[in-house]
DNA sequence: CTACTTTCCGGACAGGTGTCCAGTGAGGGA
DNA sequence: TCCCTCACTGGACACCTGTCCGGAAAGTAG
């Protein structure tokens, strides 16, 4: 795999500096304005792929020929199918606002306010879904180092949400309830709406002792 | 995909009844004793192999290879690589003996004595749980199907283990938890040790308020 | 307009997956 | 004893994945 160079583009990413004898952590320069169409409409493609074939009946050559793109090229910047509809997630979640202040809210309420739009945010395409939540389990490392970004996206989300106040444990359950609910619902046990409606009870029960 | 014979076998698999109109639900008939030696052997070859080259490096035909059985035997009892895997991890949990009693113990522990065995089922070998967690998390029917028996069962252990007493909210919240901790475990944020004591503070704070 | 760099093409490649099927051989029933 | 069933064989198949590389094409100078 040679680095995929999709960096996610963020301020910050050292231009020409930063050569030479590191051949991991590779320098994530930033695209350029056709890079950045050409990965635009790859992840655009993968979604229209996904809501047709769902997860299984995704290619990564159909998704380049949809893009108007040829495979090699989708592998440069995505090392695998599944880091490609990992990013669609990811693009998904950035797009998310910020919860809605509520200073007086109780414990609770402001966790399931910081959560509960994550989790309907694809609620209204399962088959969107389930191929998001498939995807981000795998084990390669494009995937692995996006899902440390989410993870600690969503830690963040949770912990400004909560404020200072909160007990350390709180958060790590409310964490552990929050993957569960994703998995879960990814599986189509339950839909997504009522997920939704179970880790709100959840958080409850969680902050509840804490109030 | 026609069928892998692999019921799991149990009784109760009704022998001639709901014929007719149903394509699916195969038959599900009892393992020869020589078909059970097959399949425990690949199952036996597929932890082996687990333990060698991970989940990535495990590939039927070597396990095949491993059972001294043929590639397309395995494909007879498994529909795929991730139904084979999912098998080693029903067939440790089945293995796992009943939390211990402890009447007189508050909700949480007997929450805690209930799932905190299962999150260690694996904990000394890693690569064996990862693997697992993986392939529990595919679509294929096959492991649907599994995964199935395997959520019921988990729910069936917390069911009891709490008792008829306890809020049908707590229930499904420890079992997010649970869900989430094995994921996340899974993808080596944590160690196994760690994920178990965390799951323990979750669960503390989702049975304290119901105490 | 030319030279050079970056981006993209297109096609070949080595593997892995799951499927299929004609055929072999050992065990059980008549 | 013969035969027949059924688990298993072995190899070919279609398809997908991710990799590689020579060369076309688009941009950016000079």
């Amino acid at each position: 795999m040679p680095e995929p160079l999709l960096g996610t583009a963020e301020p910050g990413g050292v231009p020409g500096a930063a050569r030479e004898a590191v051949p991991e952590e590779a320098p994530r320069r930033r695209l350029t304005g056709r890079q950045a169409a050409t990965v635009g409409s790859l992840v655009e493609a993968a979604v229209a792929e996904l809501r047709e074939h769902g997860y299984d009946g995704l290619t990564v050559r159909n998704v380049a020929r949809r893009a108007g793109v040829a495979p090699a090229t989708a592998y440069t910047y995505f090392g695998s199918k599944d880091h490609l509809v990992t990013e669609v997630f990811w693009r998904r979640l950035r797009a998310l606002p910020d919860p809605a202040p509520g200073p007086g809210d109780s414990l609770a309420a402001r966790a399931v306010a910081a959560l509960r739009d994550v989790v309907l945010l694809v609620a209204d395409e399962p088959a969107l879904a389930r191929a998001c939540t498939a995807a981000m389990l795998t084990s390669e490392p494009d995937v692995r180092h996006l899902r440390e970004r989410i993870g600690g996206w969503i830690h963040r989300r949770l912990a400004h949400a909560l404020g200072p106040a909160a007990a350390p444990g709180v958060l790590g359950a409310l964490e552990l309830a929050y993957t569960g609910a994703m998995v879960q619902a990814g599986m189509g046990h339950l839909t997504y709406e009522r997920m939704a409606d179970r880790l709100t009870e959840a958080a409850e029960l969680i902050c509840g002792g804490t109030a």
